[in-house]
DNA sequence: CCTAATTAGTTGACAAAAGCAACTTTTTTA
DNA sequence: TAAAAAAGTTGCTTTTGTCAACTAATTAGG
């Protein structure tokens, strides 16, 4: 890459890591901090299935996330049931108001990207997805 | 935009938003947290003067960017002066340590990005950054 | 087998990060 | 020129995150 197209995509990065939000507020207007709902979501839609996993995937103290998988549940968004198989594992699974707080959430980060996407003509849109592609594909298999 | 492309699109943002760090351990490597750097780069790069602007910008609280500001001052990352102007303000600016630092994080953020992008074709690079382009062109829009 | 080491998760004690409200000083407004 | 507003600070509290010691269940080695 020559150094123009490097500062391009260096631009970028530092603009997209830029609207995140950097405090701990309630994320997208849930009711869930923004480690709480990346729980649902690796629960539900990459299917991890109990705390250690969390902790492998996402570099936590188990400590911490002992006691956040706890008040979830007293909350009522997830269920922790002693795997029979091995038990000192509890396997987790979504509540149904865990199930409907990550659709809320999804929904909002949808209408975001939508938003985004509007002005762009369908060959533009083309291009866009398929480039993030080629970057998604990259970066799965490093 | 139909439902199969905002399908791919919502799953690009998910998987971006997922790859950036959720807790506010110490930022690439630097002395700082990720507050911290993002302050840095909007005194330098966005050009921000006051503890007012970056409050209305990062929508933080007032008393807590204060200490944070207190103690990149006391640090040696950054200056305060009293604006002549008006003395209630106070004007930030970076020392030569806040510019090295600043610059470290960005090397350091341009190297991940080479990573991710050593294994595209020069089409592909061109493809990706175009698409990059419309987004962030886009977003500054609105 | 049966003891030692390992593993999954919990708990206590503490430190750092963040939020809230009351406050001071300066500037603006009416 | 007094009252309201704005910029920033400080005290107090809650939330978030870390570290190490612990329990109970499982696995490995003699």
């Amino acid at each position: 890459m020559d150094a123009d197209k490097i500062n391009e995509v260096r631009q970028f990065n530092r603009f997209y890591t830029r609207t995140l939000q950097l405090t701990n507020k309630y994320h997208l207007g849930t009711g869930l901090t923004v480690l709480e709902s990346r729980l649902l979501l690796e629960i539900y839609e990459n299917k991890l299935r109990t705390a250690n996993e969390l902790v492998a995937l996402l570099d936590i103290d188990k400590g911490y996330l002992s006691r956040v998988l706890k008040s979830l549940q007293k909350r009522g968004y997830i269920e922790q049931t002693i795997d029979d198989a091995d038990k000192r594992s509890k396997l987790l699974a979504l509540t149904t108001l865990g199930h409907n707080t990550l659709n809320t959430i999804n929904k909002r980060a949808d209408q975001q990207v939508d938003q985004l996407f509007s002005d762009l003509s369908d060959q533009e849109i083309e291009q866009v997805i398929s480039a993030m592609d080629f970057i998604q594909k990259k970066v799965n298999l490093s």
